[in-house]
DNA sequence: ACCTGAACACCGTTCAAGT
DNA sequence: ACCTGAACACCGTTCAAGT
């Protein structure tokens, strides 16, 4: 019952505060999850914990926020805060979009927890629009137009979060068995065993650095998504 | 703590059963908790209403699956079953990737849960692995060899995966809240109301019909990806 | 205007005990 | 070999009551 409903706090008036000073706030009460989240994942985050951090009861939060949920997008556009875009006039719209792609991964390697939520709330905070619109702008410059302009964007922006989430959740799950990179990489071979060309791509990785690879692999990547848009454009 | 861990249930050893017949077994909590996501959702799973499907306690399940992740994970599995990928050496490499994503696609919209578990386990279930070899195959055939066959693969999942979460997560949304499409995309343009570009470019989705726009879409990234794909294959 | 504590209706999981 | 029930340690959220 949780996690759906399409309510978002940003089409809500929040609440009037007062002058105040002392006391919580929302902003405050963002900050403290925002800590928890980064130091201890999505998991670790309770209203019982946050309020706990903040020297209160935990339902002392419902004041200041609907629900967890509604917590959680005010958290989650914060981390598209500090992607920088750079503007499409001076750089062209193909270094803007390739900004805009490495910026959001960082944003979301930097944030992992930010990974499970993707699919689970609505990016229309602030951040997130500030961003999306001047992806937005790179493309119209680019020549995309209408439909295609909407195409375009969302394939950047599938390509994005379709590479970081998994690569997000590898390191969350080596890291919290303890495993280093190559056992990983052995038990995934033994659970390819019967295909010998599954079991070949992993043996080829042996030795190299995992962060190394997974850079390299974005990069190839978002050069055929941009060159295929490129191409479109031709047409 | 939960969700975590590297540990799959895919590499250890099944408890050995008996020839039985009667009871619980292991095949038949996961059909039954197939049956209950794909009617309820994730959330909706809980081992105790998933016991009580089966009439028998929460706490029987424990002794033919370690924990709910793991039996997560085999339910995951089952989604990539019927993925049907031809024969890569009959219908060419870029045939066979794009049956490969649209198979993905269609799995994920059939069984929108599995949407949420994407970054949340290993895909190394023997369905999964099957489809993966496929495609493989498919690019090996194409021409791709080495860290870019791996690269290559993982540009065509990405896009899937980025493209089809963020699909199912409006859907779910929509359908939580009571609201059609026309009315979200109001909730959407309110929202962006400081970004004329943004706002138009939600506003001459106005009239159309949101499945088959989101079905162009995808197949103009995919496109895209591809034709990237091949572009590298020259050079 | 803001915070509290008690209470409700849930969770996943463990474990001793049964058959 | 398999199932049970009681129990533990949690959850998010509501709500009457306080200041």
């Amino acid at each position: 019952m949780t996690s759906k409903q399409f309510s978002s706090v940003w089409v809500r008036e929040p609440r009037q505060s007062k002058a105040q000073g002392h006391g919580l706030s929302r902003d405050q009460i963002v900050r403290a999850a925002l800590e928890l989240l980064d130091a201890e994942g999505l998991e670790a985050l309770s209203m019982r914990k946050l309020g706990a951090k903040l020297g209160a009861g935990a339902t002392s939060l419902y004041w200041h926020v609907a629900n967890k949920d509604e917590l959680l997008e005010l958290a989650y556009d914060e981390i598209w805060g500090d992607m920088p875009v750079p503007d499409p006039d001076t750089v062209g719209w193909k270094d803007t979009a390739s900004a805009f792609a490495h910026g959001m991964r960082q944003a979301i390697l930097r944030h992992p927890w930010a990974a499970s939520l993707i699919g689970r709330m609505p990016a229309i905070g602030p951040n997130s629009l500030r961003a999306g619109d001047r992806l937005c702008r790179a493309l119209v410059l680019a020549g995309f137009r209408g439909m295609d302009q909407d195409y375009a964007g969302s394939a950047i922006t599938a390509y994005v979060i379709g590479t970081t989430i998994p690569e997000v959740a590898w390191r969350s799950m080596s890291q919290a068995a303890g495993y280093d990179t190559e056992s990983m990489r052995e038990i995934v071979k033994m659970a390819a065993a019967d295909y010998p060309d599954l079991v070949a791509r992993t043996e080829h990785l042996a030795g190299l650095d995992e962060r190394a690879v997974r850079a390299v692999n974005f990069d190839f990547g978002l050069l055929c998504v941009l060159d295929g848009l490129e191409r479109r454009l031709g047409s």
